[in-house]
RNA sequence: GGGUCGGUGGGUGAGCGGCUAAUACCACCGGACUGUAAAUCCGGCGCCUUUACGGCUACGUAGGUUCGAAUCCUACCCGGCCCA
């Protein structure tokens, strides 16, 4: 094995915390099992889970072995850290559902070939859990008194926002987590986002008390976009990794529109690109940040979308962008040449049947129904406002209607401000 | 369980019988400027439509009072605080 994982954790900004470092230090020269959990409040991750995904990542390659952990036990009781509001409960349907989803997307991001690395579900062990012996034997290791003291939960109860039981449980059960699974896969090392810290540590208390053993815990910082909002989320929602929900392209280009501020920091904890590289990127100043950008966008695609679709982004993204080649005079997308074709199968495609262009559409109708406008009257607004184009041509009357013998063979391009396409094709 | 205060648009938070689709700030959207960045400036920001001093829906839920209610009353649900 070569260099130690904490340094090589610590040379890309993933670190932010760690118990007994000497001693975690030592237990990484060897290969050692770790784990990190994903509460399934979605049926999909999305781009704010990245960093731990990345922190396992960097880990198994340097030997460790990971265990993933879909949380559809913990996920019927619902974190509260890091929020002020109780999160409503999941039906268990859903919880299941998440999970079995959850499930196939971790599973690209480590290696269960060899059957080495492990990606399970914490349902599994905490559903047996006798509520009386769990009281005996878990519950009597926590101190209440201690726990109010936390961040999590004092500042629930500062901030004046009630705090109900179950979400004092949250804790407890994942302790317990990381107790079962240092009994039973020799696990010694949680990691997690900085908010679990505490959660974490409650685990290693926990180890410590009942089996006496050593255990760390090791958590990245809060990666944040420059208005310090989680990253990973926009006003239309979560980045999520389900290319059903987040198209690659759009993927791609949530992070080129990442403020430059956030870029350096965002090289160093997503992307796999070696630290000599990332310090390059770092260095670059002005417009240049743009290259960085497209480094950052790329890798961090290809990560998860793998590296065809992470081309094709960047590829349609440039001829959209890049001044020089914007597509001109001409709606169509058949006129591009060569490689920035591309762009007529990676911009995200809304099909309209032929009968209804053969009728005629309204570009507001159109805008709306490739959600580039939530309503209606949020299309009218947009043309008022001269942000909706068809084509490169800006449309100008709310009324006017596209037919058939505008849409080429492949695709109608709009475009809603600046940056946000969409492609219409003609479908059966 | 008792007392008391409160539940308003994505968030914070005004309004406390008609002038309120609802002040303000944030977020967000469009335009200008740029580097698909930041900052700044301008416009917008419930839904629908024949865009109109138009219609509809909305201020925890359900009823009621009134010509008229987010604003008053009743019940219920949820939450803060104090007491138990």
């Amino acid at each position: 094995m070569p260099a130690n994982a904490l340094d090589v954790l610590d040379a890309r900004g993933l670190i932010s915390a760690t118990s007994d470092a000497d001693a975690l230090r030592r237990a990484l020269d060897r290969p050692l099992t770790f784990y990190v959990g994903f509460d399934p409040t979605a049926s999909s991750l999305t781009a704010g889970h990245l960093v731990t995904l990345m922190m396992a990542h960097h880990l198994e390659q340097a030997g460790h072995r990971p265990i993933l952990i879909a949380g559809g036990g913990t996920g019927m009781i619902g974190d509260p850290s890091d929020r002020l509001d109780t999160r409503a409960l999941l039906t268990e349907a859903d919880v299941a559902a998440n999970v079995a989803a959850i499930r196939t997307q971790l599973e690209r991001f480590v290696d269960i070939s060899d059957g080495d690395a492990l990606v399970l579900n914490n349902a599994d062990w905490l559903r047996e859990l006798g509520y009386l012996e769990f009281l005996r034997d878990i519950g009597r290791h926590f101190s209440v008194n201690e726990m109010l003291a936390t961040d999590t939960y004092r500042k629930r109860l500062e901030a004046g926002e009630n705090l109900n039981f179950i979400e004092l449980n949250y804790r407890l059960l994942q302790a317990y987590d990381f107790l079962h699974l240092y009994r039973e896969y020799d696990c010694t090392l949680q990691i997690a986002g900085s908010d679990q810290w505490s959660n974490i540590l409650a685990g290693v208390d926990l180890i410590r008390r009942v089996e006496s053993a050593q255990a760390f815990g090791l958590v990245a910082p809060l990666l944040t976009t420059a208005e310090g909002a989680k990253m990973g989320k926009t006003a239309a929602g979560a980045v999520w990794l389900d290319p059903n929900r987040t198209p690659p392209f759009d993927f791609y280009q949530y992070w080129i529109n990442l403020a430059d501020a956030v870029v350096p920091q965002a090289l160093g904890m997503l992307t796999t690109l070696p630290t000599s590289e990332v310090a390059a990127l770092r260095d670059l100043r002005g417009a240049d940040i743009r290259r960085a950008k497209q480094a950052l966008a790329h890798n961090v695609t290809a990560t998860v979308h793998g590296r065809e679709a992470a081309d094709a982004a960047q590829e349609s993204a440039r001829a959209l962008f890049r001044g020089e080649t914007r597509l001109s005079g001409s709606a169509s997308l058949g006129k591009l040449e060569g490689s920035l074709r591309v762009t007529a199968t990676t911009v995200p495609t809304t099909t309209v049947s032929e009968a209804e262009l053969e009728a005629g559409i309204s570009i507001v109708d159109l805008l709306v129904r490739t959600g580039l406008a939530p309503s209606r009257g949020a299309a009218r607004r947009l043309i008022a406002q001269g942000g909706a184009y068809v084509g490169e041509a800006r449309a100008e009357d709310a009324e006017a209607t596209v037919d058939r013998s505008q849409v080429p063979d492949d695709g109608l391009l709009l475009r809603a401000g600046r940056k946000r396409y969409h492609r219409v094709s003609v479908g059966p």
